[in-house]
DNA sequence: TATTATTTGAAACATATGTTTTAAATACAC
DNA sequence: GTGTATTTAAAACATATGTTTCAAATAATA
């Protein structure tokens, strides 16, 4: 019948059920991802009765799509903001702000925040080809791309929009590697901090980047 | 009572109950991940009967770890040998060696071969942080690292022994992010083809490298 | 207060799934 | 060929899970 929760009457603001399952379903699902968390677990976190999933959000997929599209969207405006912020200081040089880009997402992840596990969760959904994420990430990809290309490009003029684009795909690898598989490089590769590492990206990236530039 | 299926005794050789679960599990596992695949897929796809699976390998996680140990071993192999295959030849430079690297995973991507497929399914294992892959990925990271490690300070012998590490893992990063989105990078980038991106991948990492060097 | 709409709770439903059981079928050894 | 061990097959089991039902409770409205 398609059944929607109408608007609810009691206390739209804060701590109602509906926020309490959000508030869950971040904390779950990017814990776990979509498969390894049941309703039962939400609600049990949640405080509230089984059904309210479904009388609230009308089924675990679309509670699961309603979390997921917003917090993509925060990290997305968090990004985008992160680089307007380097580039507004009086002399933004292309070290500062490869550095400004690269290292609070590294710090999220090796300080294992919320954040981070976000993150991982997206790349996850991606990997993981569920219907979820395709056209919400796709909004990501279009817009991320076209605002750091244009950054990148006031920074370095000499490059043109494909090599800047290929740059903007580089810098983001050598973000996103690592932000993903910290844990396991660091277990290998004991003697190395992280200082060091986020040290080494800024200087990696501003290295290949100045070198396409003298093309 | 942990039964173990005595070594079988008919035909040990190929297309085998035991051998058509095993192909099944390699072919299923890796497109759905393991939650995706029911045991009743596994031996439908092996045209045999569900009880199968846990009488040749005493239940679906067993099966899958075999599966996955093995895919992953080959895998490590394959990266040492085309290493070894590289630098064995008379001159290699430090791009020819980069490029023998990036290119057969980036194509296996790019075409979708089966093997990209494993590839990614390694990394959402490691993402899911499942028992599984824990102990057998670490094998892999070590032994990878060492010998990357130990040919990229022949090539390029300025480089001490952590800036090697750090250098071998941006290639790493230089090579996976785009063969984990590599799709999403093409939709958003029209007219970039890939041996561009190629190109760039391996003339990126070499001049971060260089730069290092020359520090 | 009386009436109505909204929310909650417990139980039931339907189904998917990993595993086990049990007996028949098959291959092997002597 | 006979007896034994191995393999296959169908059904049953036990359980987990998403969803629905429906009546009681609660809040809003008049």
């Amino acid at each position: 019948m398609d059944q929607q929760a109408p608007v609810t009457q009691g206390d739209p603001g804060k701590d109602s059920v509906r926020d309490r399952l959000l508030d869950a379903a971040e904390a779950l699902f990017c814990e776990r991802g979509f498969d390894g968390v049941s309703v039962r677990d939400l609600t049990g976190q949640a405080n509230c009765n089984v059904a309210a999933v479904n009388y609230y959000f009308g089924g675990k997929d679309k509670l699961y799509q309603e979390m997921f599209r917003r917090q993509v969207q925060e990290i997305c405006y968090r990004q985008i903001a992160r680089i307007n912020e380097a580039m507004g200081v009086p002399n933004p040089t292309l070290e500062s702000v490869l550095r400004e880009i690269v290292f609070m997402p590294l710090l999220a992840a090796y300080e294992k925040q919320q954040r981070g596990r976000i993150m991982r969760l997206m790349v996850r959904e991606v990997l993981n080809k569920t219907v979820h994420g395709e056209t919400i990430l796709e909004a990501f990809h279009t817009q991320m791309m076209t605002h750091a290309v244009q950054a990148l490009r006031t920074l370095v003029p000499q490059l043109d929009d494909k090599q800047a684009r290929l740059a903007v795909f580089s810098v983001d690898s050598l973000k996103v590697h690592p932000f993903l598989f910290m844990d396991e490089f660091f277990a290998v590769n004991t003697g190395i901090n992280f200082d060091e590492m986020v040290n080494h990206i800024v200087f990696f990236a501003a290295a290949g980047i100045r070198a396409m530039a003298a093309k």
